[in-house]
RNA sequence: GCGCCCGUAGCUCAGUGGAUAGAGCACUGGUCUUCGGAACCAGGUGUCGCGGGUUCGAAUCCUGCCGGGCGCGCCA
């Protein structure tokens, strides 16, 4: 669709510079950014730029001689309105109002489409959650879920190829141990006495995991050799579990597009190539009976086991091989995965054994996020019981419900610690931001509603009607977003989008406060229709930025 | 001990090296013969954890402390 509006002012700019230097009114000099920025405080326009400045020293020059050379060589834009020169030698730019409301009309017709930059031809894979099919998803992943699916909205927007994918821990000891104590609980469904063992699944899911089995099959695994019994009631927890995280996930509003299974990168041979790859580039060391990742090579601490010493490969091989996947047989051309701070420390070593199948690690980025502490009014709760029950995703949606739990989690930035207040965010959930944000989308649904009922058309208006302060205030942040979304894609930082919600919402409710849309007074037909265009943009930005967090934009609340 | 992340208003948090550091919540007062009042407007508080450094300019970058979280397995 559009470039960025700072796209187009940094290539003002640059144009400008090039002139001046042509023309010798300003000397050459290294520049690597042209510093365009949104100034704070809406006295200083809409964009400011404080390369003067930063060209003060190479140019030897006075700061404001160069930004009024700067001026001087600007070449004319329509969508710059007004240029001026403030304080120590920032060039100031306030947009043009005829472009501004030239752009209600633009925002209307793209709808859905709202913000999307031009396809850019690069695949990107965004990897979430993947938590072991051992259980429900534990409340603690739920920020991970959220951040990731609106990242992946995020990336598509803006461009990109995107797969969502959850990777399933579905080979290695961990699983065993389940299948073990899913075979326990089901043989005591069927009234046998059984033990589960030792280091089992304590949770009463798997209980309940077992009774179920027992329902729908019967005694039929019950004669069965124990080994045989226990890999075939395996397959079918396997796959209940899936599912259930599958729903779980769903009702939080994250969806995959692929649930890839650890088991493939046996089956399908990637982790003996990238075991061998890893051998021919001389990463492979064996020691005391164990093959090792010679990570130290490559300036790690410590190397790492690959494959134990009893012959069974590590979960770090598995990872390895199921990047090797990704970067190598699927040839993403970017690939993010998502994890919590618990996996900090392995996020070095897997950078490097990207580097030791020789893949460019700049392709592999590796997202953080911190814990959530969840607390109950001053108390903190505890998030597994001794059972060996947790609190799910499923509990917390049930409790504060989806939207408003990925409201939550996607305003704060990944990399802070957070706390959640399971009582806070239920007693204030009628006077919340989420639904201060969707209350203005339903607002506006309800004008054009009422539009159309008398028979007014919501298109066609003549936008150049609008020049009340409210409405230009609202129009600049609509036309904001695709801005937005090109800053998001490139900083993997989606917490920007509630706080545009937030304020795209007030700029809404303030126009509306100021200014009647569906007029009864005679002669105000046109304005009346100018001003439901603007209502119709305002209601594309708002939905769009609605859908690309994952939340509902609805029409009545 | 070592590594990664964080410390901003009473609380929860924004803040791409720029101009007088901002929102929401909470608190107080006000607005409306109204297209949806789940709205709007006004009111104020900050040693940006502390100290150095780099810079024309630092909440932001570097560094040393202090405080908090998370890691440092032939577990996953």
């Amino acid at each position: 669709m559009s470039l960025s509006i700072r796209y187009e002012i940094a290539d003002l700019v640059r144009r400008a510079l090039d002139s001046a230097q042509a023309s010798a009114a300003l000397p050459q000099a290294e520049i690597d950014d042209l510093s365009i920025e949104r100034p704070q405080k809406a006295e200083n326009g809409d964009f400011s730029c404080s390369l003067a400045m930063k060209l003060a020293r190479p140019m030897r020059m006075n700061p404001r001689a160069i930004g009024q050379a700067i001026i001087d060589s600007l070449p004319g834009s329509d969508l710059v309105g007004r240029v001026w020169l403030a304080g120590p030698g920032f060039v100031n730019f306030a947009l043009d109002e005829g472009w501004l409301r030239s752009q209600v009309d633009a925002a209307a017709e793209a709808g859905e489409r709202f913000g999307d930059s031009q396809r850019r031809g690069a695949s990107v894979q965004v990897e979430f959650v993947s938590v072991n099919p051992t259980g429900p998803v534990h409340v603690g992943h739920t920020r991970g879920a959220v951040i990731g699916s609106a990242l992946a909205n995020v990336l598509g927007a803006a461009g990109y190829e995107v797969q969502r994918e959850y990777y399933v821990n579905d080979a290695g000891r961990q699983m065993e141990l389940f299948y073990q104590t899913v075979y326990a609980r089901y043989l005591q469904a069927c009234g046998r006495r059984a033990d589960v063992p030792e280091d089992g699944y304590r949770g009463e899911y798997v209980i309940a995991l077992g009774e179920e089995i027992e329902r729908e099959r019967g005694d039929h695994f019950l004669d069965m050799e124990p080994s045989r019994a226990t890999s075939e009631i395996g397959e079918v927890a396997l796959e209940a579990m899936v599912a259930s995280i599958r729903r779980s996930l769903s009702r939080l509003g994250v969806e995959y597009d692929n649930w890839f299974r650890e088991r493939e990168l046996y089956s399908r041979g990637d982790f003996e190539r990238v075991m061998a790859l890893m051998d021919e580039r001389g990463f492979r060391a064996e020691r005391d009976g164990a093959v090792w990742f010679a990570a130290t090579k490559l300036g790690e601490e410590k190397d790492a086991v690959l494959i134990r010493s009893n012959g069974a490969p590590t979960y770090f091989a598995s990872d390895v091989a199921y990047h090797y996947d990704k970067l190598m047989e699927r040839g993403f051309d970017r690939v993010v995965d998502i994890w919590g701070a618990d996996h900090q420390g392995h996020v070095s070593r897997m950078k490097a054994a990207v580097s030791a199948m020789g893949a460019d690690p700049e392709r592999l980025t590796l997202m953080i996020y911190q814990m959530v502490t969840f607390k109950q009014g001053e108390e903190l709760v505890r998030l597994s019981k001794r059972s060996g029950d947790i609190i799910s995703v499923d509990d917390l949606v049930d409790e504060v419900g989806a939207d408003a739990c990925r409201y939550f989690f996607l305003s704060r930035a990944a990399d802070t610690q957070m706390e959640f207040d399971l009582e806070l965010a239920v007693r204030q959930s009628s006077d919340n931001p989420v639904y201060y944000i969707q209350y203005a989308h339903a607002r506006i649904a309800g004008i054009i509603a009422m539009a159309r009922e008398r028979g007014i058309a919501a298109d066609g208006g003549d936008t150049s009607l609008l020049t009340h302060e409210a409405e230009l205030a609202l129009i600049r942040k609509i036309v904001q977003l695709p801005e937005l979304i090109e800053v998001m894609a490139a900083s993997l930082e989606v917490h920007h989008l509630p706080h545009y919600a937030q304020e795209l919402a007030t700029a809404f409710h303030w126009f509306y406060q100021q200014c009647r849309v569906i007029s009864g007074v005679e002669g105000d037909e046109e304005l009346t229709r100018a001003r439901l265009m603007l209502c119709q943009a305002a209601r594309v930005a708002l939905a769009r930025c609605l859908s690309l967090m994952g939340m509902d934009a609805p029409e009545r609340m």
